[in-house]
DNA sequence: GAGGCGTGGAA
DNA sequence: TTTCCAAGCCT
């Protein structure tokens, strides 16, 4: 997102409004803004009419599916992540069943769908909930926070999906939808902020299920409506309550973002290295490493990182395999 | 808190 | 073709 340090601090916040438990005492508790739960309700309906029919959100998928998909979408489309999670929860239908793996099959089994450190995490999230949660993924905000690759979104996003907790759930869908809504603005800021854990908190439906609902219903407008470069406003449920519509849909006016090179760069190294790894059943020498990648300086220092970040191991006798 | 970390589809 | 980016996390 381009940054925007006022988005949603001009959300409608009461005195002293906040969200995050643990700052609760200091800045207070906020109010709902005007419309909120017309906002919620109108969001809700439409999401029960039009929401996609994803694997993970089938009744039967258990809180490990979720997790999975949880993994697998961060920072990656649906339609990429499909195909890659239904063979993983076929092959691994519960954290022991992955945990009993090398961590190296999950990289593999990752496949392209990048960032695999992310692979190596759930594999080590896995362990964790066969060491200390007896298998089961753990149904709690704090627990799912403590596990590896689990951040702030992810917690909210198990918790609420998979067990129904009333969490706020705060990805790059949801803080768009309310940029816009409450905001007035195109987009949110380069990061969340306080004003938007408010916010999104004072906005959560009292009953559990209606927040569960909510927090499903808003992400879905934000990626199939209330999208980044083309918002369908027409079919949108809340355009007459929505503040960005109400001003003509200003265009966002801080600095742009940087957008972000990819051809040449270490990640595209990084890239290319370890996919001769997967693709690899045994160990491979370095030359066919030196192969993928011309510029020796830049090579080197990519099979350096994924060594340090465990996504590759060094044998002795100098060849290379996944962990 | 800014920057690093993959990939391939769409406009 | 080039640009932009898609359900973040970690340091």
């Amino acid at each position: 997102m381009p940054s925007q340090t006022t988005a949603a601090s001009t959300a409608v916040t009461a005195p002293g409004a906040t969200a995050a438990p643990d700052c609760a005492d200091r800045a207070g508790v906020s109010q709902p803004p005007e419309h909120a739960d017309e906002v919620t309700e109108r969001t809700r309906a439409w999401f029960a009419l039009h929401r996609r029919d994803l694997p993970w959100r089938d009744p039967h998928a258990g809180a490990w599916a979720v997790m999975v998909s949880e993994f697998m979408l961060q920072q990656t489309p649906v339609a990429r992540v499909l195909p890659v999670y239904e063979s993983w929860v076929a092959r691994w239908p519960e954290p022991s069943a992955l945990a009993a793996e090398e961590p190296g099959e999950a990289v593999r089994a990752w496949g392209r769908l990048g960032y695999p450190r992310r692979a190596l995490r759930l594999h080590a999230a896995a362990t964790s909930i066969v060491q200390r949660h007896g298998g089961q993924v753990p149904d709690d905000y704090e627990a799912l926070r403590a596990l590896p690759g689990v951040g702030e979104y992810t917690a909210a996003a198990i918790a609420s999906f998979a067990f129904g907790r009333r969490a706020a759930v705060l990805d790059t869908n949801v803080r768009r939808v309310l940029a816009r809504v409450f905001s007035g603005v195109e987009f949110p800021a380069d990061s969340l902020t306080a004003a938007e854990r408010a916010l999104a908190t004072a906005l959560l439906p009292s009953a559990q299920r209606d927040a569960a609902a909510w927090a499903a219903a808003s992400m879905e407008l934000g990626a199939l409506l209330c999208t980044a470069k083309t918002p369908d406003c027409a079919r949108c449920p809340i355009t007459e309550l929505c503040a960005w519509h109400r001003l003509g849909r200003p265009p966002h006016d801080g600095p742009p973002r940087r957008g972000q090179i990819y051809a040449g760069t270490d990640r595209q190294a990084r890239g290319r290295l370890l996919a001769v790894l997967r693709e690899s059943r045994s160990p491979v020498g370095k030359p066919a490493l030196d192969a993928v990648w011309h510029a020796a300086e830049q090579r080197e220092r990519a099979l350096a990182g994924l060594l340090a970040d465990g996504l590759a191991v060094e044998l002795r006798d100098g060849t290379y395999r996944l962990p």
